[in-house]
DNA sequence: TTTCAAATTATGATGCATCATATTTGCTGT
DNA sequence: ACAGCAAATATGATGCATCATAATTTGAAA
């Protein structure tokens, strides 16, 4: 689950925290709104607070945190603007990288799509929408990981870091048909046809997170 | 010059030491393999460790700076396989940068496109290569900033800042042709061609970044 | 009872002491 | 003179004390 954004995530306790609240984040356990309290979190786990800094400092530095005030540290609102803004940048990138991944998949590599795939249908039918969203995301990391760019990992990494709260509010309201476009991706994928699975992938941001756009458009006519 | 990353950069001291270094970074004043000492920092800045830690870590966690063994933090050498990536990621996104500049672009935008270049030409004939250096950056920023995309400028930040020291470093040979890749891109913008300003920024990417490429297949060899 | 201000508390920022370890230096024995 | 080991030094990691300020509470006066 981590994507290890440094190469060498050295043992620090920063990142030790650092990857902790990243991980809260991308499963919803930080609902946006939530306010984030240094000391009450060095309480919690165990250590002094300059390790939490250095995890919250980094968080607030790629937004995945905002620091409203100077003491005010809290869990960022999607807006639509930023979505779509961020949709389009996805679009452009997860493009990219299942072209390429269509032109490097091997056998095995297409395996693990066809796993995550499976996988995903049966955390569907089986009302799971924890697990479906997680695997929904490593359906997106595998395919960057498959086409072998490691920069362009850590950029999406941070992408969704952002969307972490905002999608797992979606999925737990249930709305999740987003597994339908995968299959697409994987065939285009299954035939080396680069342009089709960004087409695909692409097809796959925009429909697949339609029911995200009416979440947050209903929650800005509130 | 700061492009400000966090809307509210919120004026604490490591993130005043965290500009001051991504500015001398991409000033090309820290050379590749340049290594940094905390204390070091620290003194000649006239502040103690913390805030200079502070701004290290976010630096090393952007990856503009590497800790090779966790007492050993130094500006990495860009590889062909990275700056390969990073191109194909520039062309994505920065194509996007300047297909939506080229619908929202007013009349005030395009006289700004202008002077950034007719700027650059004179730094050119004075053969002033900091300076247009310096203007070639600000011309792929004032796309991403007409276009409106905040999030966009941020990633493409962080992407500059890594290539910050090599293209300094490519500038100060001399070799700078990439000044006139950027005439068939504001020509696309007066137009309002969309496509036709991303292609084009594309070419400038790939034709006006040669003799970077060139500069590190050199010294892969070496 | 309400309002406003002073005091208290909470909280992040910063500086710094200390620790562990890696590196360098220097000493000793062959 | 050189190899190897030990002491000294350098350096980042971590914890914590203190500071400034924002939020909250309390108390007194109207």
């Amino acid at each position: 689950m981590d994507y290890q954004l440094d190469t060498l995530e050295h043992d620090n306790l920063g990142s030790t925290v650092y990857q902790l609240l990243c991980k809260a984040l991308i499963q919803g356990r930080l609902q946006p709104g939530a306010r984030l309290k240094i000391r009450e979190l060095a309480e919690q786990l165990g250590t002094s607070v300059t390790p939490v800094r250095d995890a919250i400092l980094r968080l607030v530095q790629e937004q995945a945190l905002t620091m409203q005030s100077p003491r005010d540290i809290r869990v960022p609102f999607m807006t639509v603007e930023r979505y779509l803004e961020i949709r389009a940048i996805r679009i452009r990138l997860e493009g990219l990288a299942a072209e390429t991944a269509a032109q490097k998949a091997d056998a095995s590599a297409i395996a693990r799509l066809e796993d995550i795939i499976s996988r995903n249908a049966q955390a569907m039918t089986a009302m799971d929408s924890a697990l479906g969203c997680e695997l929904n995301q490593q359906f997106h990391f595998a395919l960057v990981d498959i086409a072998g760019l490691p920069f362009l990992q850590g950029i999406l990494y941070r992408i969704w870091l952002q969307m972490g709260p905002l999608i797992a509010a979606v999925y737990q309201q249930g709305g999740s048909d987003m597994i339908d476009y995968h299959y697409p991706v994987l065939d285009a994928i299954r035939q080396q046809d680069g342009p089709a699975a960004a087409s695909a992938i692409g097809d796959d941001i925009l429909h697949g997170g339609h029911s995200i756009l009416l979440h947050l458009q209903a929650r800005a006519q509130q």
